[in-house]
Order: C-alpha cells, then structure tokens, then sequence
DNA sequence: GGTGCCATGTAACGCGTTACATGATTAT
DNA sequence: ATAATCATGTAACGCGTTACATGGCACC
C-alpha cells in the first residue's frame, strides 16, 4: 500500500503527470539505489486510483514532447490520504523468512543450517556495507531525512546480524529439541497410532 | 515466496494434505497469533505449486471423514527447495513506509508528523508488550526457536523506537530543509549543474 | 547515427487477502 | 442441539513484477 498512498500525498502537493511522479518518489527516497519504483507500477496505480475516485486526469499537455496525463487529487482521495496519515504501520512477516529457513532445515535434514546462517550473514554485511556507503555520501546539510532513512536500514541489518549470532549460539540446543510438532492427529486410525504420549499442546495464547 | 517455499520445506519432510500442511505450519511459528495463514493460501499454493510440478497428489484417502488429497514433493520441488535454502533473504520495502508518511506530511502540510510519530510510537509499543507476553509465556525447555523467533520481532521493534526517538530530535532540523525536491526540471539546466566532483561510484556489487 | 532520457502504456503472471460455500465428526 | 474443529475448495480483488511496445527529443 505504500505506492498508492505515496502518490496520493504527491498528488496532494501538486497535480502531476506519471513519469514526474516516478521522479518524485524517487527523489524522496534518495534515488533509485534505494527503492527502484517501476514505471508500469505508477501507471497501473493511476488507474486504480482513477477508477476508486480518488484521483481523476485533470488535463493533457502537449508543449513540444509526448503527451502528458496530468492527475489531480480529489476531496475523497484528500480523505483516504488522512485515514494512512492516521493509522500505524502493522508489522509484515517478512522477517520470519530466515527462521522459517532454519527450522525447516532442521526437520528436513535437506540442508545445513550453517550455510543457512552464513550465506544470510554474508548478505547482511554485504547490504551494510552498500546502505553504508551511501550514508556516508548523503549531505546532512542537505538530505538529512534521506541520512535518516539509512541508519534506520542500518538499524535494522545490525539486528539481524546480532539475531543470527543469537541463533547460531544456541543452534545446538535447538537441535536437541523434538522437531516443531507435526502434530498431525488424523481423525480416524492413523496408521501409527498408539505411539505418541499426549505430546499436551496447551498452546493456545489469548485472543 | 516465504509460504510457498515453507510448504514445499514441509513436503519434504513428508507428504501432507492442505489442513494438515496448515497446522504444521502454524505450529512451526508457535501458534496463529504469529502468523495466521488463511487456509486459502494453503489451497491456491498447492494448486500453483502442483501446475509448476514442484509437488503431486499423491493420494486420496477417506478414512471415515472427508476427503483428503495427500500431497507429495516431486524431484523438482526438492531441487526449488535447495535453491531457497541456498539464497539469503532481500530486504523489502516494508519498513519506508513511516518514513515515506513522515516526509509527505512535511511536503503537503496535511498532516502532523508529530501525530504520526505518536501514533507509531503506540502502535510499536502496543506490539512490544504483546510479543513480550508471548515470549514470556514460551517454555524455553521445549520451544527455544520459538523464543528466538520472538526476540528477532523485539529487536526490531525496539530498533523501530530507537529510530522514532532520532527522528523526532531532527524534526526541525529537517523542517528547514528544502523539502526533498520535487526536482522537476523539465528539460534544460539542471540547477545543481558543475558542481559534484565525480563521485567515482565504484559500488558494483553483483549481477 | 547512436545512446540516453523523457513519456506512456498493456499483458500476463505471482503472491496474498477477503468473502463465500459446503459438509462431516467430536465434544459439551 | 450446537459449537468447535476437521477438511476442502472457488471467486474476485489488490499490489507488485517482468516483459513488451511505442515514440520524441537532446546531445555527442
């Protein structure tokens, strides 16, 4: 959702056509290195904005070049834009890719969960380093949120990488852990059954 | 990609029908306060899964209650597998979209981004606390990959705050700022023009 | 004359979500 | 009886990606 609203605000700040509101975006988040927004995506959005009546095509310019959509922001658009404005960002499950990772090579013995660990490792250092460099080429003087921007990524990569050294202490004793239930109880026989003490699952939390 | 690989992870352990892959996944991540996969994901999944012909219907078997299609990984599958296992995990975008909410407030002034960061700042320790709660109640004897999978999720968000507070002593400072460039220069001298020394961006890093 | 930027789109696909629909068995 | 759990799916939609296609203008 962070396009559509992104474009919205965009429009907010002034009616614009699709390719100067790619430019926009990027420029905001400090160039395409940081987030490469593609052209079909900021036209298939217009659309749909168009099509929900939050934005509509305010004019077509011709001056010299190729055509230009011009879109402007309407009153419900204003309102939807308010609701993002107002409302926290939930957290995705993105992050939990690595664990799953790591816990299914353990219960399937189809890889090693070292490499697992260190091919991710390699690869947050390596986007360290990247965000890093491009921290250290912003002008505070001039791109102080874009410097924000960064150390809130290299935030984020040093948390992984003390997570992993986490992990990687405690890999062993994990190992010794009944593999994550598979609990399959199959109503009707299951061809082995009378095996498994009640494993007890009280596993419920709150809801 | 993380469900559809998970699944594929869980078939190579042993052949499952759609419910029971759902559990199993479920429990893998301690319980559906963590992730609630939709059983339509599972069904969808499979169904993709078994047109790219990385797992097959194995069997159907109707012991007393409905019918279950029991799917099984193919050759294919296990090799998709051990590519997953084998490439790190890309950064996504997730994590801009405060920022992205806190720069559009200062571009088009419709918004407080001090409101903003409250309303976050609530939101994350609303999270915080929940998660704790569930790490707490993990017994650390049986299900320590689960307890570490609750302190990858409180690292970030600890990291989240840490970065709202930053953030919120450079407000004015960034305020000042010209606002990150609506830069469009439609053709012609860019402003900024013979100015930046060739920067010499040696950053090639892969592809 | 070629490269690169400006500018706009369509088609097809993949992942994920919500809503809807069906029906059997088990426990209270 | 009825609620919970087991079990399976379809339809429609939203966001995002890749690939494809078109063409003008500026600069070297």
């Amino acid at each position: 959702m962070s396009v559509r609203n992104a474009l919205l605000g965009l429009l907010a700040q002034k009616s614009r056509h699709g390719y100067e509101l790619r430019s926009a975006f990027v420029a905001m988040l400090g160039g395409e290195a940081n987030w490469d927004l593609k052209p079909a995506q900021v036209y298939t959005t217009l659309s749909r904005l168009a099509e929900a009546g939050l934005v509509k095509q305010q004019a077509t310019l011709q001056s010299g070049g190729p055509e230009k959509t011009i879109y402007a922001i309407t009153p419900a658009g204003k309102k939807e834009l308010r609701k993002w404005f107002e409302s926290p960002v939930e957290a995705s499950h993105q992050q939990d890719e690595v664990y799953l990772k790591l816990v299914l090579s353990l219960a399937t013995g189809n890889a090693d969960p070292y490499h697992i660990l260190q091919t991710q490792r390699a690869s947050l250092y390596r986007q360290l380093h990247d965000v890093t460099t491009r921290r250290n080429d912003t002008d505070p003087e001039r791109d102080l949120a874009i410097l924000l921007l960064h150390d809130q990524t290299i935030m984020h990569l040093e948390a992984d990488l003390r997570w992993l050294d986490m992990v990687e202490g405690r890999l062993d004793e994990i190992r010794k852990q009944p593999v994550p239930s598979p609990l399959s109880r199959t109503r009707g026989r299951p061809p082995n059954s009378a095996k498994d003490p009640p494993i007890s699952l009280p596993e419920r939390v709150k809801k």
